[in-house]
RNA sequence: GCCGAGGUAGCUCAGCUGGUAGAGCAAUCGCUUCGUAAGCGAUAGGUCGUGGGUUCGAUUCCCAUCCUCGGCUCCA
């Protein structure tokens, strides 16, 4: 192979020749079959269909077969070059609608075709030098794909399939997979008993049940106490409000595709709220503000409904009714870059209590038709670029990328295994405050139109809460996880010394239950194992007759002769430290 | 919303082309008192997602609808 080009081109090259060997074989079994594109895409590649026949997941491993074939023929790719009309024709001929209007599109004069073993396709190249390259691939799903990415075009049937160059990178990726279906938090939440979806009240509607919610209280108090650290008021704000009030915000103009069916009261509209920042505009604007009382930090775990398309209803990750841990913080141009390094400050201090160390950012910029004068967009991202750096935050800047309203950063994690996740965000709002035409006194004794910045740390609970459950598995570190402590008592005759310890632990603040059921112990770990309790205490007669514990850790292992009060510091100090390593391990 | 696959006991699943359902685990009740991931037995549990239709008869076929899953499009 060429020395001059880099790996990551010529596995793009090989993965994009595995698609066209798809397409070949795909064409070969199903003639009739019109192609779409088949470019080379992480981890693998694709190829859209448009056929009669309806592709099922038995008919992977058939093409699948016949790509077999392809590779072992080892027919050469043919590069070929023609003038531009020539190739319409020559597709419009085959049939190939989808080609001519790719060939419409190209600005370029000269098309070119590659061809293997008689299989002819447009396409731009490189490829491998014959089929015989191809080796470690797998197809692996059919899905729907609108051509061109366009929901008004047609759907096209699109197959999946990953490649790479070796077996061994191939079975890596496919275990990586399996340890991700492992961390499902749905397959998670069920197991543990945290959550729950019900037909009967509607999709996207989340039940926390005990041990969840218990979670969520837990994240909750430590945000309200680091916020109440960090200078923030909270507010209370209702989930319905008048169209009046979103015609005003402009939500009912560019958002209601998001916003459920108003309800009638007395005759008026009323709608459940999809964000929070009217409502905290109503209180701001309760009373003339003067800069003197700025900033304003403005907290909320503010509810909100928003109608999502049915398909893209995900678990906890998409919902149609989540908490946002909303703030709103308004302040003078002059508060401007303090406020937003502070935010992005306390925004990475939160993100690395819950464990998550590996970050990075997104800088949105001002996009076509904002709205805001530019002078203070560029104020606003200058001040956002500004604490990026200051904080030595890696970023990519998707210039035009903000929404109408403002520029922003988003800041992403990346899990326990490599996955990214979208949480914070961090954002300017021009519109609201041109809208409700917001206003603060000055030193001047002038009104001016105070910056208003809208941020979340975590997103949404549900959606942080479904990270979370996936980064560690459901093995949360100590001071979150729902039972920390599980008493198990080998026989009957322990019962009572295990009540006397269980009520230690509770009294020390511990979350603690016994199991003194008469059940053999090898049970009773292997339950408590599964539900993922951190700590196992196991009585027998020796403990009992010996005023000690043993501790089981979930990697088996056994610390014996432990003075229970011994333990409850070591887990008081484990809890305290918010770490995710463990006392005794 | 679109394409495709599903919805059967609390959970995980089986049930060929129509003759009203089964397993394992869980639950309950006994027996067992036991040292590190499933002790033994018995019992109970389902209007086969929901509503229509075809049929002598529907979990099975048709239609509608709700929900779930994998993608597309979109997003906290």
């Amino acid at each position: 192979m060429a020395s001059d080009i880099s790996k990551d081109e010529a596995l793009e090259r090989m993965r994009h020749s595995t698609a066209h060997v798809l397409a070949q074989a795909v064409t070969e079994l199903f003639p009739g079959t019109k192609l779409g594109i088949g470019p080379a895409i992480e981890n693998g590649f694709y190829y859209d269909f448009e056929s009669e026949h309806k592709f099922t997941p038995e008919d992977l491993p058939v093409i699948e077969a016949k790509m077999k074939e392809i590779v072992k023929a080892r027919h050469p790719f043919v590069r070929s070059e023609h003038d531009k009309g020539e190739a319409a024709k020559f597709f419009l001929d085959r049939g190939e609608k989808y080609k001519v209007e790719l060939i419409g599109a190209l600005p370029d004069e000269k098309m070119s075709y590659y061809e293997n073993g008689g299989f002819i396709d447009l396409c731009r190249g490189p490829h491998v030098a014959d089929t015989g390259r191809l080796k470690h691939f797998r197809l692996t799903r059919i899905a729907g794909a609108y051509w061109r990415g366009d929901e008004k075009r047609p759907m096209l049937q699109r197959v999946y399939g990953l490649a790479f160059n070796t077996k061994d990178e191939l079975d890596a990726y496919l275990k990586q997979q399996e340890e991700a279906a492992k961390r499902d938090h749905r397959k998670i939440g069920k197991e543990m008993d945290l959550f729950s979806f019900h037909d009967d009240v509607g999709a996207g509607l989340v039940h926390w049940h005990p041990k969840g919610a218990l979670m969520r209280v837990l994240i909750e108090d430590f945000w309200r106490s680091e916020h109440l650290k960090a200078g923030y008021d909270f507010l209370f704000t209702p989930h319905i409000g008048r169209a009046q009030l979103w015609e005003t915000s402009g939500h009912l103009g560019f958002y209601k595709e998001n916003m459920y069916s108003p309800m009638d009261i007395d005759g008026m509209d009323y709608y459940a709220k999809p964000m929070n920042c009217p409502f905290h505009i109503q209180v701001y604007k309760t009373h003339k503000r003067s800069y003197r009382e700025l900033p304003l930090r403005w907290a909320e775990l503010g509810t909100v409904y928003r109608y999502e398309k049915a398909g893209v209803l995900h678990g906890l990750m998409r919902v149609r009714g989540f908490t946002q841990d909303d703030a709103h913080i308004f302040c003078t141009p002059e508060q401007i870059e303090e406020e937003i390094v502070r935010t992005l400050k306390f925004n990475l201090h939160i993100l690395r209590a819950f464990g998550f160390n590996d970050i990075a950012a997104y800088l949105a910029t001002m996009p076509e038709g904002a709205v805001g004068e530019p002078a203070r967009w560029a104020q606003a991202t200058a001040s956002l670029k500004k604490a990026l750096e200051a904080e030595n935050i890696p970023y990519s800047v998707d210039e035009g990328g903000g929404a109408f309203y403002g520029p922003k950063i988003d800041l992403k994690i990346k899990d326990a295994i490599a996955r990214e996740w979208q949480l914070g965000t961090i954002q300017f709002d021009f519109n609201m405050s041109e809208r409700f035409e917001l206003s603060y006194v000055g030193s001047d004794g002038h009104e001016h139109r105070p910056y208003m910045v809208h941020r979340a740390l975590l997103g949404s609970l549900e959606r942080f809460y479904g990270i979370l459950v996936e980064h560690y598995a459901g093995w949360f570190p100590l001071w979150l996880t729902p039972v920390q402590v599980k008493v198990l008592t080998l026989t009957e005759g322990q019962n009572a010394y295990g009540q006397e310890i269980r009520q230690k632990l509770v009294d020390a603040g511990i979350r603690a239950e016994l199991d003194d059921r008469n059940e053999k112990i090898g049970l009773k770990i292997r339950e408590t194992q599964l539900k993922k309790v951190p700590y196992m205490l196991i009585l027998g007669a020796n403990e009992a007759a010996n005023g000690t514990v043993t501790v089981r850790v979930k990697s088996g292992k056994n610390i014996p002769d432990l003075k229970i009060e011994a333990v409850i510091a070591a887990l008081l100090g484990e809890v305290k430290s918010r770490t995710a390593e463990n006392a005794y391990s």
